[in-house]
RNA sequence: GCCGGUGUGGCGGAAUUGGCAGACGCGCACGACUCAAAAUCGUGUUCCCCAAAGGAGUGUCGGUUCGACCCCGACCACCGGCACCA
């Protein structure tokens, strides 16, 4: 049979996806219900930011997320897929300062436009649940938990040494500075004395660290980046005694913590940071000291400073007594290398084995002591001189703990200190001690949560009383002055104390936007209650979310917060379970060329042409002709203009074809390059594929199922099974890429076996083509589903494919009764041999063995080794 | 500096995890259709060799193995995270 394609229409998306969209909004299929009986799946990309337009990014992460979200409904799932906004945020303010609009107007009217352009992406999305979190509904159940957190001791107020981002006007937490820059405004923070509202993050530190082993479905990279910024380390909290004729202080003792007590006896120095109480003391009656501290201080947080920064300390005079021997004395500094926000702020120094120790005393002429001596090294050789030694090795110069490794002599200190008694106290305990810090959530911004606290000059921080709840944001607000519009509100801040009704003012800083992200994805299984922020029993049967999608750089942020928030949630019974994310999925970006004119300027890719191929290939300016300069392919940017808008690319070749696009090439954890070509050959593929139904729509198939398959029926359904196997396994791994491919690979076994046909075609193959052309509907309906859709209707379907099964494997068709085995001679490949599936080792040796080119190559002798692999291969050893 | 990852045709990438290297797509070349172009269809496309035969080949060098992109050792390059954390 010749199939005339002219005859064909094309297919057209734009009419198309507006329709099929019309039909799943009207008929209402991604609706989810709670009480669904059927297994239920949480898939969950992350939300968006209000910005106004979405882009590549967007459509890439929400793609992965649908695909699926289709395929689990298709498995016969429940399946809970929610959008919403997470609408708190800087730019809003920036955009009320330079454009005079309200920050509530400007991100409804985001909001709007955006759903818009994420509803003509064709996502089956419930849109019954769109949550925004700038909406009082959302962010009084925000406040009540803030204050139930409080109440259980997970808030504190305190004053602490913050960084302040000088562009942004706000405080910014340790995770939102990036080489010493504000992650939003990349201005340079500086260090300020605030009292702020923390979360006691730390508290959970070991827990969060313990359970990133459970947490099996998330990428082993996020898990390590999680793991090194809790930092956990094992230690001795060792208290030393001072020698009273050396301090005028009222401290007798300097505790230090300490990851290698067993270098005990190579100590030469103690150490204390800046900021010590001690060092504090010190400097008050000694201005040299006083100006000491003030340099350190002045030499600031930049990342460059600190590489370069030198070692510098003042001896303090103090005099510090070693644990062990009370006639060794050792000089008490300050140092500008110690922190005061990790273990006490002070250290012992023990310069052999630890670089920045060595560095100091070099400077200082202290000297150093090896206590530790490298496996092999001898001992009347071993100096240390400007490198320490931090390997392995056993003690040496250490009285009592000589001769034992660094573990035992780890232990052997712990052990003897730990039952010296002082005062009442053990001179040393174990500890664990973790780099992570507790979470600052006070933002001096207007576009925020707002903090439920009234500050009482009597009755000091009070709760807002829950009924009194939410503590909304004022509308009149200013912005034509910097800083916080609510701290200069003239009304808003002025309030009585609720608890002696005296004059009180309400605390004017707002919460972190990443508290709002830190339970939104609980909030999505029942968003319509009003009396908590959880229906409890709901979330617990929805959560945690089965998958996760969402670019790596939030891999610590919100990620590591949305930890935290599910532990306090659980603590205060809003919700029983310990993660929010069983399946996490972390998706590369989206990239592209750049293009730069003469004068410098970036030009946008949809005014350059591109000309010719390989070293000839061009970019050309479309308006001018100039030619441009191609440059390096980078993530999709406004500063380098190599922006390609979502809606341009929908209203050409529709959704699907960019969906599609997206899904194809690259492995969906690593960057996509957005190319043209790519682009078109998305779009051909789409024609292709209706032109291909539109074929075996024409085939007159049998109703009922034959008895038998012809050759050509039978190569056509294994295709089609093959191809199914594969697309089920891949989606389960979302390993769209190589789903993609299989489904090429059908389309073009259907389309060669459709081109060579006979006239007229056996029934048996009709009805194969039919089933085959069903299975290809289903498979890439994931990916393209108006496409699917429409060639599901052109099959003479009457349901939606959106809401059918997905189809069933037959298993028999994956198997062949003859295998073709490759057959090597010393390892490379000169033959095949086709034998029984389950033939005997000695039958393949012996087909093997006949074929001509093995006794060729044997040339009349018997092979040193035949090596037959069953199903896989066969090696003739010559 | 410490920790982790990656390295395969002109390009994006496959390879059942130790068993036919280069699936699939892009690009390119040639052909068919066309007055022509577009679209579409067909053929080819790792490199060397006119072709065949053959040879080389998964960042580099070495090792284990009947057999290595895959395992081991050393090195090189690029990417990411952390970074005065005691």
């Amino acid at each position: 049979m010749t199939v005339d394609t002219n005859k064909n229409e094309r297919y057209n998306a734009r009419e198309a996806e507006a329709r099929w969209q019309k039909v799943w909004a009207d008929r209402n299929i991604f609706a989810t219900r709670n009480e669904d009986p059927r297994p239920k799946y949480y898939v969950l990309e992350m939300f968006p930011y209000p910005s106004g337009r979405i882009h590549m990014g967007h459509v890439r992460n929400y793609t992965m997320g649908d695909v699926v979200a289709r395929y689990k409904r298709a498995m016969g799932n429940a399946v809970l897929h929610p959008m919403g906004w997470d609408a708190f945020g800087m730019p809003a303010e920036n955009a009320a300062i330079d454009r005079k609009v309200h920050p509530n107007t400007w991100t409804y009217d985001n909001i709007a436009a955006m759903k818009k352009q994420l509803q003509s992406m064709g996502l089956s999305l419930d849109w019954a649940r769109e949550i925004a979190t700038c909406d009082p509904a959302y962010y009084k159940h925000q406040q009540k938990m803030f204050l139930d957190f409080l109440k259980v001791g997970l808030v504190e107020r305190k004053q602490s040494k913050v960084n302040w981002d000088p562009v942004d006007q706000t405080v910014l937490a340790y995770e939102q500075v990036i080489d010493g820059r504000g992650w939003r405004s990349g201005a340079i923070v500086e260090q300020r004395e605030l009292t702020q509202w923390f979360f006691k993050i730390t508290d959970c530190a070991g827990d969060l660290l313990k359970a990133l082993d459970t947490l099996e479905r998330w990428p082993d990279k996020v898990r390590l980046m999680q793991k090194n910024w809790i930092g956990r380390s094992e230690g001795l909290l060792l208290r030393f005694a001072l020698d009273p004729a050396t301090t005028r202080n009222k401290e007798t003792e300097l505790e230090i913590f300490t990851t290698r007590p067993d270098t005990l006896f190579g100590a030469k120095f103690m150490a204390l940071s800046p900021d010590h109480p001690l060092a504090q003391a010190a400097a008050a009656k000694n201005p040299k000291l006083a100006a000491f501290i003030e340099q350190s201080h002045r030499m600031g947080t930049a990342q460059a400073k600190i590489d370069t920064a030198e070692k510098l300390g003042f001896d303090t005079g103090i005099k510090a007594i070693h644990p062990f021997d009370p006639n060794w004395k050792l000089p008490v500094y300050v140092a500008n290398f110690i922190l005061m926000d990790y273990g006490t702020g002070a250290i012992f120094g023990c310069p052999a084995h630890d670089q920045r120790d060595l560095e100091f005393v070099n400077k200082y002429g202290l000297g150093n002591t090896p206590v530790v001596c490298p496996p092999g090294q001898d001992l009347k050789t071993f100096v240390i001189t400007d490198v320490a030694y931090d390997g392995d090795g056993r003690m040496i110069n250490s009285r009592f703990l000589d001769g034992m490794t660094i573990e035992e002599a780890k232990e052997e200190v712990a052990r003897r200190l730990e039952k010296e008694m002082r005062g009442n106290r053990p001179v040393a305990q174990r500890q664990v001690n973790y780099r992570l810090r507790d979470w600052g959530i006070s933002r001096q911004r207007y576009w925020g949560c707002p903090i439920p606290i009234i500050h009482c000059e009597r009755c000091g921080a009070v709760p807002v009383p829950e009924k009194d709840l939410p503590v909304t944001l004022p509308e009149d607000v200013s912005f034509d002055k910097p800083g916080n519009p609510l701290d200069r509100h003239p009304t808003w801040k002025n309030v009585k104390c609720p608890k002696c009704f005296g004059p009180a003012r309400r605390e004017t800083d707002t919460m972190d936007t990443f508290v709002d992200s830190s339970w939104y994805f609980a909030r999505f299984t029942d968003p319509w209650i009003e009396t908590a922020p959880t229906n409890r029993k709901v979330a617990n049967e929805w959560l945690p979310v089965d998958q996760y999608i969402g670019g790596i750089e939030h891999a610590i942020l919100h990620l590591l917060y949305s930890r935290f928030f599910t532990r306090a949630m659980r603590k205060t019974g809003h919700i029983d379970i310990d993660e929010p994310f069983a399946g996490l999925f972390t998706q590369g970006m989206v990239v592209h060329e750049t293009y730069r004119a003469k004068n410098g300027e970036w030009i946008e890719p949809a005014n350059v042409k591109i000309e010719g191929a390989g070293d000839d290939r061009r970019a050309i300016l479309a308006s001018t002709g100039e030619l441009l300069e191609i440059g390096s392919i980078e993530k999709m940017s406004k500063s380098k203009k190599n922006t390609v808008d979502p809606d341009d690319i929908i209203a050409a070749y529709g959704a699907d074809t960019a969906r599609w696009f997206m899904l194809s090439d690259s492995p969906p954890d690593r960057d996509v390059i957005w190319t043209e070509e790519g682009v078109q050959g998305s779009w051909r593929f789409v024609q292709r594929l209706w032109r291909l139904v539109g074929d075996i729509a024409d085939i007159d198939a049998p109703a009922t199922r034959p008895t038998s398959f012809g050759e050509q029926a039978t190569t056509v359904r294994k295709a089609a099974h093959r191809a199914l196997s594969h697309v089920s396994e891949d989606i389960d791994k979302l390993r769209f890429n190589r789903c993609v491919a299989h489904i090429y690979e059908l389309a073009n076994a259907l389309g060669d076996v459709i081109g060579k046909m006979e006239e007229p075609p056996g029934s048996d193959l009709c009805w194969a083509l039919r089933e085959a052309g069903s299975i290809l509907i289903r498979l890439f309906h994931p990916m393209m589903p108006h496409l699917a859709e429409e060639c599901w209707a052109r099959l003479g379907y009457k349901t939606l494919v959106a809401t059918e099964n997905w189809p069933q494997v037959e298993a028999d068709l994956l198997l062949e009764s003859n295998i073709t085995l490759p057959v090597q001679i010393n390892g490379r490949k000169r033959a095949d041999v086709t034998v029984a599936r389950d033939a005997e080792k000695s039958d393949v040796e012996a087909a093997v063995l006949a074929l001509d080119a093995v006794k060729k190559a044997l040339d009349g002798k018997s092979p040193k080794k035949v090596i037959v692999v069953p199903q896989r291969i066969v090696n003739v050893v010559v």
